[in-house]
DNA sequence: ATGAAAGCGCTAACAG
DNA sequence: CTGTTAGCGCTTTCAT
């Protein structure tokens, strides 16, 4: 029946212990001057009245939501989802909330997204995506706070991010295949139009070519696959370019592909070599087993994060293009 | 040099046109009774200034913060990523905010967890995970706002939840074994303290047993296993039992037997036939390719949400204890 | 070390 | 239809 204890409010404790609630704000957030004697009535009077302060109110009156907005293309994208988790962690560790947003890596979505956190008022924002268009720059300057990219580039740095060198990953797998005089070498991205694919994994392709004197063929270049489906569909199209080896930007694309080539006859890696990008745990259950580019998703999440801290802190960073190490990880599906 | 925007607030925006704070509340808040004139000087004023509500002040105003919290064992884990893929959808539908948890499935966590969420004032809550144990409801009590369980149960209903009938499907899938004549169907679980796998997933299997007049025999119970990994490990014990036949409750984890069942030489479906749970996309990638039972995952999560929005609008609800019908999908790892 | 008082930016009666 | 007046629950000077 006295469903109406109503919450406890600073003022009840105050009130409890016959003190000014200014006192108990002190005690509540830990300030030194405080009385050793009366901080234990006070604490003892929060305990009795279960007293839990509101951070809405706190909000308000601190200017501080000790929250940070996360804008994410997919949750149930096992990439993005595991950078998320490093983000999570770490926000957690420093007494953060995370409101997070789906966006489905679409332009408007995520601008309306920052919108909406810069309305709630979050103290930071963490941005994953790979449509950084000039909109959704503005929109994120326009918030007025700090921002981190994780594993996500803005041109000419423009904003704090932590990534793996994506140009020189691709570079070096599409070179290790180069070595072995494969001459077709196929290379899948996600998109024409995104900076981390034309500007980073493209250029590094290329490079390789380059230095092994072959011609770059943009037949061999094959956009727009997402997903498994798309991968199983895309293996036609590779297999009819008579590609004998193929660098896909994604895990999910590549078991597509895998299976789907596999499905068609193809050997792998006998016929057909595969390399992917994310080494999530796809590459484990592929059989055979995926080699893959390893980033350390959980950590590119973890130090975004823990950089969003520092920026909310007004400390000062050294750089703010924190590049972590990738690693090559050689499976069954490469000789 | 002007960063000092500062921001406009109401107060501005009133000033601007000439009317009160109230006016400008109105027709932000979109109340009818505004005389079409002043609600166009204000939005025009509103646009000019580039006035955005802040919505701490307006939460701390309107007891509603239009935040709902989220919490879920692992974002990482497909199975929870879609549930809450479909939360978030209906949420911003209803525009409400998520505030996202990740407590490894763990009681302690996910108490602190619905502490905080209650300290940020949100206006309801949606839990996932299966560790449902009294501190846990208690601590969900004590929050005083609506909750609604997805794709996990209470005893006794007591609580809100949105599921599939996890009982019948498992006595299907164990019957269509059964069906087959097989004397040895073993079964996987998470462990063997959760209401979810002890009350339904195992009452089911043993349902089964008993119609097909076979003994029950827990050495062919296998519990713990959470991930590929485990799963791998798992299958020489199964093997061992002789087992001609699995029901896993997991895909990550009926993935690793598959796996790990064929390298050690078994074929599958002909040496042992696997049925798994979740019908993610680990089903797909598998080969042979996984049957399963399809739990609507996306729409669990989705009609959990929106039966939150209507407790949190103190809607009457018809049932509280929603069940989504499953369905049985047959693939290359069952005869 | 503690209290008084002034907001933070907005909503919500209550008048008119 | 619009304005006035109180707060919401807390932080934060400024005094004492």
């Amino acid at each position: 029946m006295d469903e109406q204890k109503k919450n406890a409010t600073i003022y009840d404790v105050a009130a409890a212990v016959g003190v000014s609630l200014a006192t108990v704000s002190r005690v509540v957030n830990g300030s030194d001057s405080v009385r050793p004697a009366t901080r234990d009535k006070v604490l003892a009077a929060i305990e009795e009245l279960g007293y839990q302060p509101n951070a809405v109110a706190r909000g308000l009156a601190s200017k501080k939501t000790t929250t940070v907005g996360v804008v994410m293309p997919d949750i149930t994208n096992l990439f993005y989802s595991e950078l998320t988790r490093g983000i999570d962690d770490i926000a957690r560790m420093y007494r953060y909330d995370v409101l997070l947003t789906n966006t489905d890596d679409e332009e408007e979505q995520a601008v309306t997204a920052i919108k909406n956190l810069a309305q709630k008022q979050v103290d930071g924002i963490i941005f994953m995506g790979t449509k950084l268009s000039d909109k959704v720059l503005l929109a994120i300057k326009a918030t007025g706070v700090p921002v981190v990219l994780a594993g996500s580039v803005a041109e000419n740095g423009a904003l704090p991010s932590v990534n793996i060198d994506y140009e020189a990953a691709f570079e070096k797998v599409t070179s290790l295949f180069l070595d072995k005089k494969h001459e077709k070498v196929a290379l899948t991205l996600g998109s024409n139009d995104r900076t981390i694919d034309q500007k980073f994994r493209l250029a590094g392709y290329q490079k390789a070519l380059q230095q092994a004197k072959i011609a770059y063929d943009d037949a061999l270049v094959f956009t727009g696959a997402k997903n498994y489906a798309d991968g199983q569909k895309l293996a036609d199209e590779i297999l009819a370019q008579k590609a004998d080896a193929v660098v896909v930007y994604d895990d999910e694309v590549a078991l597509g592909i895998l299976n789907a080539a596999q499905d068609a006859g193809k050997k792998v890696p006998d016929d057909l070599e595969i390399i992917s990008s994310n080494n999530t745990t796809y590459t484990l259950v592929a059989r055979p087993e995926l080699s893959s580019i390893d980033q350390p998703k959980y950590d590119i999440g973890a130090v975004a994060m823990r950089m969003l801290t520092k920026l909310m802190n007004k400390e000062e960073l050294g750089d703010d293009q924190i590049t972590l190490p990738y690693t090559l990880v050689e499976r069954a599906s490469t000789k």
